[in-house]
DNA sequence: TTTATAATGGTAACTCGTTATCATGTGAGC
DNA sequence: GCTCACATGATAACGAGTTACCATTATAAA
């Protein structure tokens, strides 16, 4: 990955200004705004590349597959709406949570999500079926 | 699922023996101590049919594939060794974290997992390679 | 014990996210 | 503008977990 495409700028603008950990298939959509023909394969590659030169970082969620977000926020977690399923980072943190572990575990790290409603849809009526989609 | 079969109750035992959610491989590895011959199959055939009975439910950690331990423990959170691989369960929990969110997010419910060594891996001399495997 | 039928075990098939392949397109040095 | 190595796009292939298939086994009612 030596050169600047406009497929390789449309991925790192589209991850940058969501401001929130997308999935492979939203970044394709949310790339396509730019570069409408961009492939799936395109993605993929360039998230591997981008993640090789440490820019971004994936990001896992119980049950969800990686999701993928800009390098450099200090340590922070995540929030998962159940209506739209959308990811957004929480900048807050409950602290030192070694007190937790049982007698004898040694506790290095921890992740936590939080899961609700995000604004938009709080400010929705519940739907049934497939989840609203803010897209 | 409407006999009791030995493959069943090997399955159920391990499960409930084990005091800590098992990964479909290492119930079939548990069980197989009570029934030798015991397939593959059979574990997710009866996974699938005790979740659903409500006996059992899954637990997914960032990044992992299904675990399952037995429903009925209140409220908690797991614990995973980064040697071993293992997850224990956390009978603990930091509280409200509904402060947590941004404005206008609407918190529900939490998942947390701690990250560091087990009582038995703090006691054991770092492992290159493959995780030990305290079976 | 006999009998019907549900459950098992081995394995092929499936799912779905991801990666490889390769012909075509294109960035950038000349 | 030319060149050509690298990147792209379409799609086949892959991999790991899970499920389906089906002949065989075994539970449990009669």
């Amino acid at each position: 990955m030596e050169r600047n495409t406009r497929q390789r700028s449309a991925i790192r603008d589209a991850i940058a200004q969501a401001q929130r950990p997308l999935l492979p298939q939203e970044v394709l959509e949310a790339a396509r705004t730019e570069v409408p023909g961009l492939g799936i394969a395109t993605v993929y590659r360039n998230l591997k590349a981008l993640v090789e030169e440490g820019e971004l970082q994936a990001v896992n969620l119980p049950g969800e597959n990686p999701r993928f977000e800009v390098v450099g926020h200090r340590h922070h977690h995540h929030f998962q709406c159940r209506q739209c399923q959308r990811v957004f980072d929480v900048h807050a943190c409950p602290g030192d949570l070694g007190r937790l572990a049982p007698q004898g575990f040694t506790v290095e790290d921890h992740d936590l999500t939080l899961y609700g409603r995000c604004s938009e849809c709080s400010s929705t009526a519940p739907r049934h079926g497939l989840a609203h989609n803010h897209s």
